[in-house]
RNA sequence: GCACCCGUAGCUCAGUGGAUAGAGCAGUGGAUUUCUAAUCCUCUGGUCGCAGGUUCGAUCCCUGCCGGGUGCGCCA
């Protein structure tokens, strides 16, 4: 990990030359923005020469004479008004070569105080399917806890259903009423939403209709036997579709504790919150208030109206007695902090909700709750309207279908190009291809920028898409199937070609790039940096052939063959996208 | 009204204090006796919404404005 070696190697440096760093100021090493001024570079100097009003390139002079580096850099220069440039030896790079190709983490190290965390993502409804909607949660939230757990953490995975709410009224209404068992039994979700759909209809020609469910949502929650039979069949039924959504994107949950789970903790909860006099009764309902201990403008209790502040509370108890989503966030929190030990949470969930959580974890943090949560926001998906998709109303597109398109257009583009693949693995070959360009579009993308839903962008497979990544995968494999097996790589390396410096040095940084997607949880640093991989790939395939040289030189590329491999494949699974041998 | 997010090439988007702002698509001109061309290389394309400010240096930080989106006491 050349980048952190390299900032303490620095650090050592202002240390032997004397020079008393400023509080707060850390001199850091970063991975040079032009390659033409060498790998590395800071810009400690001109920072510190600020602070210290000396001169900048006297001060960063100073500090490459105490810079002890050689073992690593053949080349320090200073340029500019005092960029400090490092250029790697190829040495070191083929050192840290021959590490990727033997390390089970291809050369990024684990994390030293390792956590247990809580992704919280994906979080469908029951008997409601799976549509576009659900593209950012589930992929980004797949993605953070597979990198989470490649570098070191304990990762729990947990699927928060909403398996209990006000819909369940009106779809036990409608299953009562006029369930066609037949279709139940063909695809159950699309029965149980055209059920809810008619019964929601029949409520607003005829209001008495929401009468009776809400009658029928009373007994549930007071625990009829008749009407928990059925919203546990329509529990278990959706489960068993999801299973195989999920089973078709390759993605997997160690549980799924839905809302219904903490039912029983809602009621000593919100009481418990009365009697240490962190929630009130206000207008009847039960609810939380500022206590004050921040500053108004930071304050996700208060909002500010005119002149003045006014409270904007969060409602835990309804006046009615009926319990809110916050109520059960509350509940959930608890029991991932007391039952999993977590040191951290985070929720995969939309901007929308960004005041909703701000109120929740400050209520929890009044409570006494120390772990740490994060509510990794995503902009939304929007319709060719600009406007936000709506999942109450609105039809939209689902979630199975994008992928099924997918896997169609990938299945086509492998018939043209035809090389010489059975059928079967034809499928096989345009599953992980679509599959893989719909999580890469996701994927690929800044978490929080809203984007409109467009099918060609989503399955496009030209470009910078899977199917680019994957192809430079493909053609590192095709390398070593012409060689039957028979190679054995040796430690026999030596890095000349500009090609092939240029890759090594983005294997490299493989090392520096893991670590840094979850700085800020954003897993389009990792496909950023596996296109440009994929792409110094492809430059180097072209320029330099590697079945057809020899000695030291074959070996090298060999090895640089078998490296991008190896990070491809786990940099990909960290997307969560699968690799082929073919395709 | 207040808060949060967004505004970058014709289109879709990266980049968030550093050196000449980058990709893909679209357009252009080349490369294939091939290690898989689902590839590589070339050219064309920008007042980084507008106006101030901080800084040696701002697309990035601060202030104001314009435009779009979202949210703001008993839905989830």
């Amino acid at each position: 990990m050349f980048r952190a070696v390299l900032t303490d190697r620095l650090q050592a440096a202002f240390t032997a030359a004397g020079i008393e760093l400023p509080e707060g100021f850390s001199p850091a090493v970063v991975i040079a923005s032009d390659t033409r001024f060498g790998d590395y570079q800071s810009n400690a100097a001109m920072v510190l020469a600020k602070q210290l009003k000396t001169n900048p390139r006297a001060l960063a002079q100073q500090i490459v004479d105490k810079l002890a580096v050689t073992d690593l850099v053949e080349k320090v220069t200073i340029d500019g008004p005092g960029f400090l440039n490092l250029t790697l030896s190829a040495e070191a790079l083929a050192q840290q070569l021959a590490v990727i190709v033997k390390d089970d983490h291809v050369g990024v190290p684990q994390v030293k105080s390792p956590k247990t965390i809580v992704v919280d993502f994906s979080a469908p409804n029951i008997a409601k399917p799976m549509h576009v909607g659900h593209i950012r949660s589930t992929f980004i939230g797949d993605s953070l806890a597979r990198t989470a757990r490649f570098v070191g953490h304990k990762v729990i995975t947990d699927n928060h259903v909403g398996d209990w709410g006000t819909q369940f009224g009106m779809i036990i209404h409608g299953w009562k009423t006029q369930l066609d068992q037949e279709k139940l039994k063909a695809d159950p979700i699309h029965e149980l939403v055209s059920v809810y759909k008619a019964v929601n209809a029949a409520t607003k020609a005829d209001e008495s209709v929401l009468e009776v469910c809400k009658g029928e949502l009373v007994k549930l929650q007071q625990g009829d036997a008749e009407n928990l039979a059925i919203w546990k069949e329509c529990v278990r039924l959706t489960l068993e579709q999801l299973e195989k959504v999920y089973g078709a994107l390759d993605i997997k949950f160690d549980h799924y504790l839905g809302e219904s789970f903490f039912n029983d903790a809602l009621a000593p909860l919100v009481a418990d919150m009365l009697e240490k006099g962190i929630a009130t009764i206000s207008d009847g309902a039960t609810v939380v208030f500022s206590d004050g201990s921040v500053k108004p403008e930071n304050d996700p209790f208060l909002i500010r109206e005119k002149d003045e502040w006014k409270a904007a509370p969060c409602i835990i108890r309804k006046g009615d007695g009926g319990f809110l989503y916050a109520t059960t966030d509350l509940a959930t929190i608890d029991y991932r902090a007391n039952e999993w030990k977590a040191d951290e949470i985070w929720y995969v969930v939309g901007a929308p909700q960004q005041l909703h959580f701000r109120q929740v974890f400050a209520a929890a943090q009044r409570r006494g709750v120390t772990t740490k949560m994060i509510h990794i926001a995503f902009g939304s998906i929007l319709g060719p309207d600009g406007k936000m998709f709506k999942t109450r109303s609105g039809e939209t597109v689902g979630l199975l279908e994008v992928i099924d398109e997918a896997i169609e257009r990938a299945r086509t583009a492998a018939d043209e190009k035809d090389q010489g693949l059975s059928d079967a693995e034809k499928d096989e070959i345009a599953k992980i291809i679509g599959g893989g360009a719909v999580k890469y579009a996701e994927l690929s993308q800044n978490r929080l920028t809203d984007y409109k839903f467009s099918w060609d962008k989503m399955l496009s497979l030209q470009g910078n898409t899977a199917p680019y990544l994957l192809n430079a995968y493909v053609r590192t494999r095709s390398i070593f199937r012409k060689l039957d097996g028979t190679v054995a790589l040796t430690g026999d390396l030596a890095i000349t070609e500009p090609a092939e410096r240029a890759l090594a040095m983005k294997l490299a940084q493989f090392a520096e790039n893991a670590h840094d997607i979850l700085d800020d949880h954003r897993p389009n640093l990792l496909a950023n940096y596996l296109y440009e991989l994929a792409n110094t790939y492809h430059s180097f395939y072209e320029a330099c052939n590697v079945l057809r040289s020899e000695g030291t030189v074959r070996n090298t590329r060999l090895t640089l063959c078998e490296a991008t491999s190896r990070v491809l494949k786990t940099g990909l699974g960290l997307l969560g996208i699968q690799t082929t041998e073919r395709m």
